[in-house]
DNA sequence: TGCCAGGCCGGGT
DNA sequence: ACCCGGCATGGC
């Protein structure tokens, strides 16, 4: 089921190479700063880090709260990403000597659990570090693709995220490129047809499937 | 103008 | 185990 809904989606958009960003570690940030935020404010905040050349691990890490803090501004919640960010860049050296390759040698659930103890880094925000950064094959659940499962009955209202997971995981070979692009398809697809102020999905590629 | 955007945490039931 | 308020900027 859920590979023809992959079917309908790719065959309207087509393949979309993703997510934004020139190195894992800006992935990484890029994963922080977007959580309940628009894209184009965190490309923003992003811009400005790398235009005084500080998108990595030790210089941010070094970076004053509040100078990080005016930095990422245009990302919104800004006080509270510092904080997060910060927690993150301590992990990394603490747990890795700020080396991503040794991050992300470790077992992919093992590693994942590791994240989430870290604060300000929620499922989804680990999810997207595994798979977008770390090409690990874990399926992606953000608010477009619970929005458009429930809008078209493919999921039950309460499923958690664990639940909507495990339905793409057990039904899709486990495959970091697949999730990659399905994730991508399902955001382009909420972005462009399923926002909330559009709850009949009009014209939506999944339309037969309501 | 008000509502929303690629969440997460902490405190209260 | 759920539910809710708080966090903040920029676009439509």
């Amino acid at each position: 089921m859920l590979l023809n809904v992959y079917e309908a989606l790719h065959g309207y958009f087509g393949d979309l190479h993703w997510w934004p960003g020139d190195s894992p570690f800006e992935v990484i940030v890029g994963a922080i700063l977007t959580q309940n935020t628009a894209w184009k404010n965190v490309e923003a905040a992003i811009g400005c880090l790398k235009a005084e050349e500080l998108l990595h691990p030790a210089k941010l890490r070094r970076l004053d709260d509040q100078h990080l803090a005016d930095l990422i501004r245009p990302a919104g919640y800004y006080r509270v990403k510092t904080k997060r960010l910060k927690a993150f860049l301590n992990f990394l050296n603490q747990d890795c000597q700020d080396d991503l390759n040794t991050l992300f040698a470790d077992d992919l659930w093992v590693l994942r659990k590791r994240l989430l103890s870290v604060h300000g880094i929620g499922e989804e925000t680990a999810d997207s570090i595994l798979l977008y950064a770390g090409g690990k094959p874990v399926f992606v659940v953000d608010a477009y693709t619970r929005r458009i499962m429930q809008r078209h009955r493919l999921v039950s209202d309460k499923a958690r995220y664990a639940d909507i997971q495990t339905l793409f995981m057990n039904d899709l070979p486990r495959s970091a490129p697949l999730y990659n692009q399905y994730h991508a398809l399902l955001v382009n697809t909420g972005k462009q047809f399923c926002r909330k102020q559009n709850p009949r999905c009009e014209s939506c590629p999944l339309q037969s499937f309501l």
